[in-house]
DNA sequence: AGCAAGATTAGCT
DNA sequence: GCTAATCTTGCTA
């Protein structure tokens, strides 16, 4: 098992100042870390999904709807908002900049650092189920309702740099059936064939690297 | 104060 | 595939 590296340094501000589907895009292959008292875990960042209020149905922002739980949505762009989803923890990166509530929902990821550490939060020994979905690998990594509002741009929740990956999946949105036309929009994005994603489906079309070797 | 809905998961058929 | 679990949020009264 991989040796957990000295320093991971975190992306700074301007990485999360692109526009939210570019983000999306930009945080696979990423580094997700948690740094807590029981030690480091972290994970690549392999399926989003992008949430763009006011215009999206699917948003809780929807409408500029303005509330408790949706004010961090509101504020600086690379900020975490997490809330609660019957009993787990999702974990978003919010995006758009001050005043325009987009985010980015982080799906999945696969694991590499802080593997045992992962499995025991979980009670659950098998690598696979162990962050494939959105409410796994918040439990996973010990990420909680404390973390709700703080910057991903410093510990102990923060984004590095990870993989670069050869081609992207874009297809519909998971589980927002009553989200009328808006759960149709293509904003969901995957690392092609990448065994941690949350759900199988068919891509509405794929990206490929500009990293071409021909 | 009451209530319906929910960006999910685990377990069972 | 289907359903129960479980509880907070936000809306209505």
């Amino acid at each position: 098992m991989g040796e957990i590296p000295q320093d991971i340094d975190p992306l700074s501000q301007d990485f999360y100042e692109q526009p939210t589907l570019e983000l999306a895009k930009a945080l696979l292959g990423c580094l997700l870390v948690k740094e807590t008292e029981q030690g480091l875990a972290a994970g690549y960042i392999v399926e989003t999904e992008a949430y763009i209020g006011p215009s999206d149905r699917a948003a809780h922002s929807y409408n500029n709807r303005r509330t408790a739980r949706t004010e961090v949505m509101f504020q600086l762009s690379g900020l975490a908002y997490t809330y609660l989803m019957h009993t787990h923890c999702l974990f978003n990166v919010v995006s758009g900049g001050e005043e325009k509530p987009e985010a980015v929902l982080v799906r999945a990821i696969e694991p590499l650092y802080g593997i045992e550490v992962m499995k025991s939060r979980r009670g659950l020994d098998d690598l696979k189920s162990l962050t494939n979905g959105p409410g796994k690998l918040t439990k996973s990594l010990g990420i909680t309702m404390e973390d709700y509002g703080s910057s991903l741009t410093l510990p102990p929740l923060y984004i590095a740099n990870g993989i670069f990956p050869d081609s992207i999946s874009v297809g519909k949105r998971i589980g927002i059936d009553n989200a009328g036309e808006a759960k149709d929009y293509p904003w969901r994005f995957w690392i092609t064939d990448n065994k941690f994603v949350s759900r199988h489906q068919k891509a509405e079309f794929v990206i490929r690297s500009n990293k071409n070797p021909f």
